[in-house]
Parts: C-alpha cells; sequence; structure tokens
DNA sequence: TCATTAAATTGTT
DNA sequence: AACAATTTAATGA
C-alpha cells in the first residue's frame, strides 16, 4: 500500500473531489516527517506547500520584538492550513513549530491552485474551514477580553478538538502544560492550576505532556459557578 | 528485559 | 524566574 494515497484517503477534504480531481491531488502531495521542536517554516520564508496534519501537533507563532513568544493557534491531526499564503503567494507571516513529533503531508502550490481553479468540493472545504477559523478567531478577542483563566484554559482546549479543523483528533492530545499557556495567553502556573481545577470536575485528566479528554462539550460550554 | 542516564515536564518557592 | 521533583525516552549490558 501506497503511503501518499493513504494521505488523502484519510482526508477530508479528498472525499468531496471528483475522481480526476482526486488524482490530481494525489500527484501533487508528499509528506515529510518533523521532529518536536523543529521549525516546519521560519516566518518570512516561502512555502510553497499547502499543509495538512497528518499526526502529531503543529503551532502557529511569532515572537516579538521584546522576545515574548506568542502562539496564535495549534493545528491538530486532519488540520490543514496555510492556504492564506499559497493564495496570495507570498512569504510566511508566522512561525511554524511542530510540538512533539509530526507527519505533514503536504501539496504543492500548483496542484492547490488547480484545485481552487477547478474544484468545487475542494472550494466548498475552504469555505467551511475559513468560516469555522473567523468564528474561533473572533471568539478568543471575546473570550481573552471577558472569561476567567479557567474558562479560557476550557476552551483553548475544546477548539483543540474541534471537528471541522481538525477532524483526526480523538479523545487526548500531547501538549504540555507550557504550550498550552502559550496557547491560551496565561502564565504556566495559572494554566497548570486550571488543569488541576478542571480535572478535579473530572472533564478531563492530566498526564505529563498529554491532556486526555473526558466531557468535550463540558469544556466547551464550560462557565465558571 | 532490566538498570542507568539524560532530557523534558511539572510542581514549588 | 529559578530550583527541585517526577516522569519519559534512550542507551547499553
Amino acid at each position: 500500500m501506497n503511503g501518499r494515497i493513504d494521505l488523502l484517503n484519510d482526508t477530508v477534504w479528498a472525499r468531496e473531489l471528483t475522481a480526476d480531481e482526486l488524482d490530481r491531488a494525489r500527484r501533487g502531495v508528499s509528506e515529510k516527517t518533523f521532529s518536536r521542536g523543529s521549525y516546519v517554516c521560519h516566518r518570512g520564508d516561502r512555502l510553497d506547500y499547502w499543509t495538512g496534519v497528518v499526526s502529531g501537533l503543529v503551532k502557529i507563532s511569532a515572537i516579538s520584538v521584546t522576545g515574548k513568544a506568542m502562539t496564535f493557534a495549534g493545528v491538530g491531526a486532519g488540520g490543514w492550513f496555510g492556504e492564506g499564503s499559497v493564495l496570495k503567494d507570498e512569504p510566511r507571516r508566522y512561525d511554524l513549530v511542530a510540538i512533539g513529533e509530526t507527519r505533514l503531508a503536504m501539496l504543492s502550490r500548483p496542484v492547490f491552485m488547480w484545485l481552487f481553479e477547478n474544484s468545487t468540493g475542494f472550494n466548498r472545504f475552504l469555505v467551511r474551514q475559513l468560516n469555522e477559523r473567523l468564528g474561533q478567531f473572533i471568539a478568543t478577542i471575546e473570550h481573552d477580553r471577558i472569561l476567567s483563566p479557567k474558562t479560557r484554559v476550557a476552551r483553548h482546549l475544546a477548539w483543540l478538538f474541534n471537528s471541522v479543523l481538525y477532524p483526526d483528533t480523538r479523545t487526548h492530545i500531547d501538549i504540555g502544560q507550557e504550550e498550552l499557556a502559550l496557547l491560551a495567553g496565561l502564565s504556566r502556573q495559572a494554566v497548570s492550576k486550571a488543569l488541576q481545577s478542571l480535572e478535579s470536575e473530572r472533564l478531563l485528566s492530566v498526564e505529563h505532556g498529554r491532556i486526555v479528554v473526558h466531557d468535550l462539550d463540558g469544556l466547551l460550554d464550560y462557565e465558571e459557578q
């Protein structure tokens, strides 16, 4: 069994393509693995591929002029990202870093553009994904101004399990508390406290370098008592 | 397979 | 932010 064929068989948008479109897509994908902490792409560099996470976790981040690290989003298994830069044919605006061992599927820009011009199924997927992401980012702004640290941790965790953006995510995610802190924009100890509290409420359990979620809806709708 | 060591993650001050 | 404790991963017998 060829790994490249498997790559797309497990991909949501591939199911929306016609046989001919799928065939072209298959010829345009390659696979690459990244070790923990390694850069997929630095800000300012070009990456002429639309990228899907087969396994592992990638963060989209930047380092401020004062040297502070910020994480804007985490992309889990089944998620695809980078269509913005590929569409505009420009360098990446953010750092892409693998959190833990990560396998990526990479679709070359020419094939991406062909699908964009020719496939309605592909465009349906793109619109759905952009819509979902926009909703999440708007909610992030709202939440960061309104909610308590504990609730923010709960929401950010729940989002890593978003079934539209990351269809392959299962019950656990391999992420350390430090990375989670960067993602939620909180201190490490605030995240640690929040996790312990959420664990005592049986919404999740904490292991080292891993969070196991027991009640996803509970996290998503979490409200401080 | 088990023991030792190194590295990374989490807890505490 | 720095240090200590804990757990995992890696190495070699």
